[in-house]
DNA sequence: CAGTATCCTATCGGATACTG
DNA sequence: CAGTATCCGATAGGATACTG
């Protein structure tokens, strides 16, 4: 049997996913997917500040990942929908626990801050 | 009365404070904290493939965002002490639910990934 | 031991232009 | 619309040397 996971292991795959889940923009895809699915130009003007190629190569990512299913349909102009995976949907409860944490405690923070 | 605390606003300094916990060594270093009280160089051991350099910096800003407590012992030769604040146990509860998610859930994220 | 300072490279990431 | 391709500057981050 193999060594369990452990992120504290710079060589073990689940230093990957973690880096990809908290990546920049990863971490506001999942928890944006989190909410219902979108479409490209949506999550674009969901997630502010990011770039098309970032927004691309992230989902690109997270597809590859399992987390993400990029679904295109056939028409023009062009649709594509993200969505959740059921994967996806776990760590983004997770991910969005943290987000929400921060925006909850975001004044107390600040507070700290300061002193 | 202000905006709710927005991730999804780039301005919104909750958007900062979640990049400083989402960075590459700041995930690995609340959840080292997590465990408990942790000095520089076993900090260092502790988290594989970090650099000095990275991990001051990285410390440096827990400590300003007051998740992080440094406390330094005028002795020779010198020791200084890494641990959570009140705020940083909450913070360091939701990353490591991320965390242990990721590595309890690897192996399907890996067959995912082989399809 | 616990850093800081310096140097240098690699990757990140934004702006722009172009395509099916 | 939903990307891809390219260029390029900013930042991350490693290696090494030095200090209190």
């Amino acid at each position: 049997m193999k060594h369990a996971p452990d992120v504290f292991n710079a060589q073990c795959p689940s230093r990957e996913v973690l880096t990809h889940v908290t990546s920049k923009w990863g971490v506001l895809v999942l928890a944006a997917l989190a909410d219902r699915t979108h479409r490209f130009s949506e999550l674009r003007r969901r997630i502010d500040g990011v770039s098309e190629k970032m927004l691309a190569q992230t989902l690109a990512v997270l597809e590859t990942d399992g987390f993400v299913l990029r679904t295109a349909y056939p028409e023009v102009p062009p649709r594509v929908e993200y969505q959740l995976t059921p994967l996806g949907r776990e760590v983004a409860r997770k991910v969005g626990g943290l987000v929400e944490w921060i925006e909850g405690n975001l004044a107390r923070v600040e507070k700290v801050r300061a002193a």
